[in-house]
DNA sequence: CTGAAAGCGCTTACAG
DNA sequence: CTGAAAGCGCTTACAG
C-alpha cells in the first residue's frame, strides 16, 4: 500500500462499508461491537489517521482555535511580553484537554486579522491576547460580533463591551496594592502606567488603589501619575519623568511588573533605597520578578485558571452554548521591594 | 446571500466558470487580466476567502507548519523555558512571512507524538524543540524520517543525526566562557550542567571550555562538575552540592542561565561573593540575565536567526528541495557576574 | 485564455 | 446495525 492509508483501505481489509469505517471510528453508538473492535484493530495496524481536511470540510468545522497575540507596533519585535508565557502554556494544554488544535499567530494591533481566521475556514474561533490600546481595539471587536464569530479576549472585563471577556479583577488588585502599602505606612503613592480609558486594566488598577486610598482618608495624587506601556524601557523612562517632577513620594504602583523592574533601576540610579525611600508594587508577578534585585511585591494574576477559562469559554461559544464574561481573583504576593529583611 | 460566499457564488457574479475563479485568486498567468480584476473585485467585496480545508483536501498540502515543543515530565507544569519565548516569537512571524500557519503544541517527551500531526494531514511539516534526554529522543526522530515525515528541530548538531538540525556552535561558545574567565585570571572552573551524551548541547558547551583551558595549559576537573538541567531550581541544587564538596573553585559556568541564576542565589546566600569570589557565567542570554543580581555574563545564543533558519530550512524540506544541519555562532555578553564595577 | 469533468477523503441524511 | 448515494469547496488535468 503506497500513501497514507484511507478509510476506504480499512474498509475493504474489514470486509465493511467506508462509512461504517468512518462510524466505528468516531465512536458512533450505531455500529457492532465487534465490527468496531475490527475496524479499530485494522486502522491501528495502518497507522491510520482521519484526514483532517477531508473531515472538517464535510463536517463544515476546524476542530481548531486561533490563537491571536496583538504586540503594540511600538514594542520591540523579537520580545513578548512574559506575562503571556505562562498562559500560552496553559492554553495549549486546555486545548489539547479539549481536542482542539491550536493555531497560532503574532499580529500587529493595525493588521486586518479580525477576517482570516474563522473566514477561510482554518479556525471555528478567535483568542485574543495582547496588550495594547483598548480604543483601537473595540471596533474590531463589534465586527467580529456582527461576522458571527466566536471569540474571547483577555483584558479588562467592562459593562457593555462587545463580545466575551476574561481578566483579572484588576479594581481588587489595585486596592490590595493600595492596602498593603497603606500597612506600611505609606500615603504618598506615584502610579506608573498609562490610566485611561485607552488602557483600561491600568485604569481599573489606579482606580482599585485610589479607593483604597481613600478608604484610609487620602487618596492618589494626578501629578504622581506617569504614563508608561508594560515594558521596562517604558518603566525607566516613567520613573526619570517622575523624579524630574521634584515632588515627594514614598510609594510606587506600578501598573506591571516590566514597569516596575525598569523603575527599580532607575531608582537604584539615582541612589534611593528600595524599600526604605521608596516601596515598590508592581502587576502580574512575571518570573522576573522573584529575580529583580530587591524580589518585586506584586499581585499575581492566575495565567493557569486565565488559559483554562478562555478556551472552556471559547468551546462553548463555538458549541453554540453560553458562556459569560468572568473577573479572575487576585492574590498580593510580598517580597522585599515593599518589606525589609 | 447566506453563509460563507463560495468560489461558485462568484463565479456566478463574474460570468466566469468556477474554475476560472480558483485560477484568478491564485495569481495564475492563464487568465485574463481584465477577468481577474473583475474577480478580484467580486471577491473583495464579498468578503471572501479560501475555504482552506477544501483546498488543502484537493492540493493534498496543508500550508501548515507544527511546532511541538517539549517539555521535561520533571519540569513545572506552567512554565516553558524561556529561552524559547523570542525563538517562538521569531518561528511565528518567519511562518507568517512564508504564508505558513502555525500549530502549535507542548508535549511530554513521553507522548507518541510523531505520528499524529503529519499523519493526519493537520501540517506539512514538525519544527521540534525542548531540551531534554537527547537519547530518550533520538529514535524518534529516526522514525519521523523512516515514515518521510519533514522536520527540523533545534538542538545539538551531531555527526550521523537523524534529520535536519539547527542549533548553536555549543563548543564555540563553551571555548568563548572559558577564555574569557582565563582572561580574568580564574583556573578552576566549576560546571553546573548534565555534560553527558544524554544532554549533547550541555557536554558540547563543558568541552569547548575545557579546549579553552588546555590551550592555556590547565583543563576542566570532573570533580568540580555537577549535573543539572535548565532549571532555577536545579541550579539551586547543583550550587549546593558543589559547595558541599569542598573543593575549591574561583569561577563557574552554568550550562543555561537559569542555571546560573539559581546558583547565583545559593552562593549569594553562603556569603560567596561574585564576581570576587567566584565568576560566573552562563548561556542562553534570557531576559532574566539582563535582570539578574549581579547582571549575569553569559552567551547569547541568536534566537531570531535560529527561528528564522528553522522555517526557512522546513519549508525547503516539505518543498523537496535540498537543506542541511547548520550551527549559528555565539557572542559573549560581559555583565557584572564577571567584572566588577 | 476558458470551461466541463473528475476527484481529494471524509460525514451525513436516507433507506433498509 | 449497515450500505449506497450525495456532497462539502476547492484544484487539476484535459480539451478546446
Amino acid at each position: 500500500m503506497r500513501g497514507k492509508a484511507t478509510s476506504l483501505d480499512i474498509a475493504h481489509l474489514a470486509g465493511v462499508s467506508q462509512p461504517t469505517v468512518s462510524r466505528a471510528l468516531r465512536g458512533s453508538p450505531m455500529v457492532n461491537e465487534e465490527t468496531r473492535k475490527r475496524i479499530l484493530a485494522i486502522a491501528e495496524q495502518l497507522n491510520y489517521k482521519v484526514d483532517k481536511n477531508a473531515s472538517n470540510l464535510r463536517a463544515q468545522q476546524t476542530g481548531t482555535l486561533a490563537l491571536l497575540l496583538f504586540e503594540d507596533p511600538t514594542t520591540d519585535e523579537s520580545h513578548i511580553n512574559p506575562f503571556f508565557l505562562p498562559m500560552l502554556g496553559s492554553i495549549t494544554r486546555a486545548c489539547a484537554r479539549h481536542g482542539k488544535d491550536l493555531l497560532i499567530s503574532f499580529q500587529q494591533l493595525s493588521n486586518d486579522w479580525h477576517a482570516d481566521y474563522a473566514d477561510s475556514h482554518k479556525a471555528d474561533g478567535l483568542i485574543l491576547l495582547g496588550y495594547g490600546d483598548y480604543l483601537a481595539y473595540e471596533g474590531k471587536l463589534s465586527k467580529l460580533l456582527a461576522q458571527g464569530t466566536p471569540f474571547v479576549r483577555w483584558g479588562a472585563v467592562l459593562p457593555d463591551q462587545p463580545g466575551l471577556s476574561i481578566g483579572c479583577d484588576n479594581v481588587g488588585g489595585g486596592r490590595l496594592a493600595g492596602e498593603h502599602l497603606l500597612s506600611l505606612g505609606r500615603r504618598r503613592v506615584a502610579f506608573l502606567g498609562d490610566a485611561s480609558s485607552h488602557y483600561p486594566e491600568f485604569l481599573e488598577r489606579y482606580e482599585g488603589c485610589d479607593a483604597a486610598l481613600r478608604e484610609a482618608g487620602t487618596a492618589m495624587d494626578r501629578a504622581l501619575q506617569v504614563d508608561a506601556e508594560s515594558a521596562e524601557e517604558s518603566g525607566e523612562a516613567a520613573a526619570q519623568a517622575l523624579l524630574s517632577r521634584g515632588l515627594p513620594f514614598d510609594a510606587v504602583f506600578a501598573a506591571s511588573d516590566l514597569i516596575a523592574i525598569g523603575a527599580m533601576r532607575v531608582f537604584a540610579e539615582h541612589g534611593l533605597r528600595i524599600p526604605d525611600d521608596v516601596a515598590v508594587v508592581g502587576f502580574d508577578d512575571i518570573p522576573a520578578a522573584r529575580i529583580a534585585t530587591p524580589a518585586l511585591t506584586t499581585i499575581r494574576q492566575d495565567t493557569t485558571q486565565a488559559g483554562e477559562l478562555l478556551v472552556e469559554k471559547l468551546v462553548a461559544l463555538v458549541d453554540g452554548d453560553a458562556a459569560a464574561s468572568e473577573r479572575l481573583r487576585t492574590l498580593l504576593v510580598v517580597r522585599r521591594s515593599t518589606s525589609a529583611g
